[in-house]
DNA sequence: ATAGGGCTTCCCATCATGGGAAGGTCAAGA
DNA sequence: TCTTGACCTTCCCATGATGGGAAGCCCTAT
């Protein structure tokens, strides 16, 4: 099946699958006369693995090591399981880091009139001298509207 | 003060501030008769304000904004409530893909023996054929260990 | 035979950040 | 005064995953 096929049966873009061919994360397809990428029912197989590990956050490195395991019929489910808790805590630390932005955010936005005046407690927060910005809250009691 | 201390002071790194410079985000800085940048108190007081809108997650497109509000003194606190709760929202979205992603892979490692043994759930979900992913959970019943 | 759609490769852009090379400048110490 | 080392300058390249687009070839249906 021709690469337009592949894409749609995986749900992996055509710009995609041969941006994966060529940096190694899946082998070279095989070829028609025409020149044309030729793709078996497995090849798409294998691309929807990939694409379902993306869907889960896992970048193409990772995806690299997955795929082996998948393919190593002698595996020990504990090294898929020590790669998906390694990305996990990623996601985790991720999820922190945006749940901190958000907070703080949210808090000034709570603060902030948002009306025709130009006091904001928004622009005077990223305006701050100090670099710590824990206390965040203290400092906006000036603004309670 | 030159590059290097600026960029001490504010937090921003050298490497950085010329960024800015070169795609507009900040003014050409004025420099020394030796070529060297000199930058102005106030000039770090503005790169402090990039730091710290960096730090709750603002792309540099949305600090444009922000600064020329930051600027204006004829401001209306209702624009910049606008551009934080644009950024708020974009942030909670992230947030909830993310989670997402975390609580189906949580699901999947809490189900995964992890010991010698090749069978592993995580797997044998990416490997799935169906494309929808939510009654990962019943399909997994298979695995309880 | 011709048209239109799909395929090929190649180059470019994203976004914010860092690495590094080649060469100029400055300040402190011998 | 000369040297040395730290700092500065510009320029180019890389990241990661993705898309856009151009020039040109292939295939199939009319």
């Amino acid at each position: 099946m021709n690469i337009g096929q592949a894409a749609k049966a995986s749900g992996v873009s055509a710009k995609m699958i041969r941006y994966y061919e060529q940096t190694g994360l899946i082998p070279a397809a095989a070829r028609k006369d025409s020149g044309y990428r030729d793709y078996s029912d497995s090849d798409v197989h294998m691309l929807r693995f990939i694409r379902r590990a993306r869907d889960l956050g896992f970048a193409v490195a990772e995806i690299n090591e997955l795929l082996s395991l998948w393919r190593d019929r002698s595996r020990q489910s504990a090294d898929v399981k020590r790669i998906a808790a390694a990305h996990i805590d990623e996601l985790r630390e991720k999820i922190a880091r945006l749940n901190q932005m958000a907070d703080t955010l949210q808090t000034l936005i709570d603060c902030c009139a948002g009306d025709h005046r130009p006091d904001c407690p928004i622009l005077a927060d990223l305006e701050k001298i100090g670099d710590d910005r824990q206390q965040t809250k203290a400092a906006l009691s000036a603004f309670g509207d």
